[in-house]
DNA sequence: GAGGTAGGGCTTTTT
DNA sequence: GCCCTACCTC
């Protein structure tokens, strides 16, 4: 389609895309067509074209609830619906936020799946009220299944319960027996495979018997449904547009789902860069975007958007020379018209307190010269390397929310509270309830398993517990326990009333096992505050295992909400974002790529892609840091043991042109740890040794 | 059998 | 710092 004809085609609200753009809105022509691939490059309007198109559809009369719209996570996917909104609003003004509420079918692969398979539940002899396992969950049911086949106790050392949790998930999600998975990824538990296949097979009987979906169950048992010829096609039938936007980050699973349920790829769009995969330790495959146009006859058409809105040319330019290095990739050279701008910085600095100073001076900078903190973000490969920053944060009184890493349902006194809730639900839930019931003093491993075997053949768990013969010393505690899970049970009170019932029942248990109570109790009403959102108890549970909070408390806090703080962020949590100034911590060998991943050549490629995502996050300014040296982990408090590290392998010799190369602090400021202002405080020390552990 | 403590080993990224 | 196991006491 040349310009002219595409500019009379146009609809007014489309006219400020560019010319690719359009034509990825466009095409089908707002209805289900021939399948599309958007390979949309970093910053080329991704998010925006997404929007636009489903907008189109809606525009063209297309019904919201038959169009399936799958994204990475949840905040993606809430992100998504804004913006249709809005280009609708345009348009159709007030009706664009119903049809856009119509939008049901939008979210995750595992939240949409946990949905259909809700619905189908009866038709594959699931009971309907499934319960929804978070990670954690699943080792711990892995563990239990564990100790029950005696793999705990061997004279060689089997893998950890997490170890094994990674190896079942590989195989399903990748969809490959477990001898290739073992000998691909997990070479050092070949030995195991017997007794592996074993604990697999022990896990799936428990969850079964209990009513238990995993993660992987939930595209799992998708799979299986769709295909199922019949279901399949009815399932496929119930929507006429399915789009799907990071497709490079999709396993072999989700891409079988797709063709299970579009086989003809007729009203299908997927969108994605391949340059950005870098989620293949959760086996998503970079194949299913490379290879998707051959899937079909003829082969799904392509567009490509190469033009980059965000950067300028200076950070684009060195970002392009990090990724023109990569292996295998749909061909593209992103372009911007940013002119001007000055070049990333790469930032030598003496040690992690180097570098913590170096980003927070930076970043204050930064902000007096106009922009908020909000605009500013500090990445990183993995969540402990911002521990020193934290503390130098803190000590300046910058504010920050960290995203990515450990998640405050992680922690204990979170996870007793929804045990309780759980076991209420769902009696049968051994690991919710072997969790919840050692809570009581004098109930321990043994006699939690007693009752829970007692639970499991009862047709009246109440009833059950009361009159359960338990230990004398756990008798006194036992009759409030049980009057809760009555109340629990009659569910007679409304929701999020029984949230604040477990949270009373709790507290003096609470204050019993940890001595920082009120901090953790502070959490716990911040729970039944997020589960006040909930429309009830079941709902809550399950959205919170799909979509868990990711700030924990002990940082920002609700409090902070709507001033203004720094953002820390892993670099795979910060994916398909972006800020004006951008700081990227320890880009040296060992971290970038991380010596864990140092192995294959795969992996390292998926290394190159990740500092090339974190690059390309940055607007304006962006800061690589390199830090000379580490100081090595598990030696006495106050040793001084380290190593030096280099430059990540990714910036080679040949493209530090594209960098701006500098110290901090400058040669001349008086020594390597001179730092501005004079000494620091003594107390200090103090917090850098605490933060070494964080 | 419960529950506390000590010591050794490990530590990526996430739906 | 966490998790896990082994060992000890009640």
């Amino acid at each position: 389609m040349d310009q002219m004809s595409l500019d009379s085609l146009q609809p007014e609200y489309l006219n400020h895309l560019n010319d690719a753009q359009a034509q990825a809105v466009l095409h089908g022509g707002g209805r289900p067509g021939r399948p599309l691939l958007i390979i949309a490059g970093a910053g080329s309007g991704k998010t925006n074209t997404l929007a636009h198109r489903v907008a189109h559809l809606l525009i063209s009369g297309a019904d919201p609830r038959r169009i399936l719209l799958a994204t990475f996570s949840r905040r993606a996917a809430r992100e998504l619906v804004g913006r249709v909104e809005r280009v609708a609003r345009r348009v159709m003004g007030d009706k664009a936020a119903i049809l856009t509420e119509g939008l049901s079918w939008t979210g995750t692969f595992h939240s949409i799946g946990a949905r259909l398979l809700r619905d189908y539940a009866e038709q594959i002899g699931l009971a309907p009220e499934f319960v929804i396992h978070d990670r954690e969950d699943s080792a711990d049911l892995l563990n239990l299944a564990r100790n029950d086949l005696d793999l705990s106790r061997l004279d060689k050392r089997f893998p950890t319960k997490g170890t094994c949790l990674a190896i079942y998930s590989r195989a399903v999600n990748a969809q490959e027996e477990l001898d290739v998975v073992l000998a691909k990824h997990f070479p050092w538990c070949l030995e195991w495979e017997v007794e592996l296949k074993a604990l697999f097979a022990a896990y799936v009987e428990a969850k079964q018997a209990a009513n238990i979906l995993d993660y992987d169950d939930l595209l799992l048992y998708w799979q299986a449904m769709v295909e199922d010829g019949g279901l399949g096609a009815e399932i496929g039938a119930r929507f006429d547009h399915v789009l799907i936007d990071e497709y490079q980050d999709t396993n072999r699973l989700q891409s079988a789902i797709l063709m299970g349920m579009k086989p003809t790829g007729e009203g299908v769009a997927v969108v994605g860069d391949d340059a950005q995969s870098i989620y293949s330790f959760r086996a998503a495959e970079v194949r299913n975007i490379l290879d998707f146009p051959k899937l079909f006859d003829p082969p799904a058409r392509v567009v490509t958007l190469a033009r980059n809105y965000r950067s300028t040319a200076p950070v684009l330019d060195a970002a392009n020379r990090v990724i023109g290095a990569a292996r295998e990739r749909h061909a593209k050279e992103l372009f911007t018209e940013r002119e001007g701008g000055a070049k990333p910085k790469l930032v030598t600095v003496l040690d992690d307190n180097g570098q913590a100073d170096y980003v927070a001076t930076s970043v204050l900078e930064a902000r007096e010269a106009g922009a908020r903190l909000k605009d500013q973000a500090v990445l990183f490969r993995a969540s402990h390397h911002s521990g020193a920053l934290e503390i130098e944060l803190t000590r300046r009184g910058i504010p920050f929310v960290k995203f990515g890493g450990l998640k405050f349902l992680d922690a204990a006194h979170v996870k007793d509270v929804l045990a309780v809730l759980r076991l209420a639900i769902n009696p049968r839930d051994r690991i919710a309830g072997f969790r919840a019931l050692q809570l009581l003093p004098g109930i321990g491993p043994k006699a939690a398993a007693a009752v829970l075997d007692a639970l499991a053949l009862s047709e009246d768990p109440v009833g059950e517990l009361e009159g359960f013969p338990v230990p004398p010393r756990a008798q006194q505690d036992w009759a409030g326990f049980v009057a809760m899970m009555g109340e629990l049970k009659r569910g007679d009170a409304g929701w999020p009333v029984p949230i604040e019932r477990v949270r009373t029942w709790y507290q003096p248990h609470l204050e019993r096992i940890h001595e920082d109570y009120e901090t953790r109790a502070a959490d716990i009403l911040q729970l039944e505050s997020i589960a006040g959102g909930f429309r009830g108890m079941s709902e809550f549970l399950t959205e919170l295992a799909l979509d868990p909070p990711e700030v924990t408390s002990d940082q920002a806090g609700p409090a902070l909400k709507d001033e203004d703080y720094l953002i820390l962020s892993t670099i795979h949590s910060a994916k398909g974002q972006e800020w004006t100034h951008v700081f990227l911590l320890n880009c040296v060998d060992g971290c970038i790529p991380s010596d864990l991943a140092a192995g294959e050549t795969d992996e390292i490629e998926e290394e190159r892609r990740l500092l090339y995502v974190a690059m390309t996050r940055a607007k304006d300014g962006l800061h690589l840091m390199v830090p000379q040296r580490f100081y090595v982990h598990g030696q006495h408090r106050r040793g001084d043991r380290h190593v030096y590290a280099n430059r990540t392998r990714f910036i080679s010799p040949h493209m530090l042109d594209k960098f701006d190369r500098t110290s901090f602090p400058l040669a001349d400021a008086g020594g390597p740890s001179a730092r501005p202002g004079g000494a620091r405080p003594v107390v200090d020390l103090k917090a850098k040794m605490a933060g070494r552990w964080k």
